[in-house]
DNA sequence: GGCTCATATGAGTGAAAATATATATGAGAG
DNA sequence: CTCTCATATATATTTTCACTCATATGAGCC
């Protein structure tokens, strides 16, 4: 049980499901979650790490950057899911787009 | 998306899974779920609190009774799913079974 | 009314989690 | 090798959370 709980602790903080949501269908380096979220870079890496270490994200580093994307394609299906569930649709339903400047990748068809 | 990581926060509890499992798919007494969790009396009904002003839970009085039962039907549903592919199905695929001398009553088909 | 069983609540404590500030590392450009 | 950009880590502070202990409330029975 133990476990289970801790992917959900994961996934209980707004700033992280707002990092989630932002690499939703994208790998995306740092900066760029950082300017999505609107989060400080500090802030940012600290809860990626947090997602990395439960293995939630996944990372790969491409010269400077480092690109995160989520490990479980299903993930965020089951996200949506929950938010309907509860009456938060609204919360799951976009994913961000992508400034042109930046350098993130959609993620194929997983 | 507040309100979203607040359920997953809710989820995120060892003790509290122990506790929805437990009701899944039963109303149970409180008496019963400090029986089928062995946790304390007070531990128990902190954490109903928890999920029951969260809207996770629902309760009922019937004589010197208050029996819970899992507000969103098809949250344990989710929450197998989400078992699964984290790699812990063992957590929620069986349901607790109540002892007979105790009160707990089958949720209808919900 | 007083007693008992079922359950809730309030105050306090320790531990963990979130965040901020400061500093470090790693890669590429020149 | 130095400079810069991208990202991580260490440490300190603040906030939140789980838990316990003690006590209260509410319902039924005598």
């Amino acid at each position: 049980m133990k476990d289970l709980a801790k992917y959900f602790k994961l996934l209980g903080d707004a700033n992280r499901l707002a990092i989630l949501k932002a690499l939703d269908g994208w790998e995306r380096s740092v900066t760029e979650i950082i300017h999505i979220t609107g989060l400080s870079q500090t802030l940012v890496s600290f809860h990626l790490r947090a997602l990395r270490e439960g293995g939630i994200v996944d990372t790969e580093r491409r010269g400077p950057f480092i690109f995160y994307r989520i490990t479980y394609p299903k993930m965020m299906g089951l996200l949506k899911e929950f938010s309907r569930l509860f009456g938060r649709e609204k919360y799951f339903g976009a994913r961000a787009s992508t400034p042109k400047h930046l350098q993130s990748r959609k993620v194929g068809r997983r």
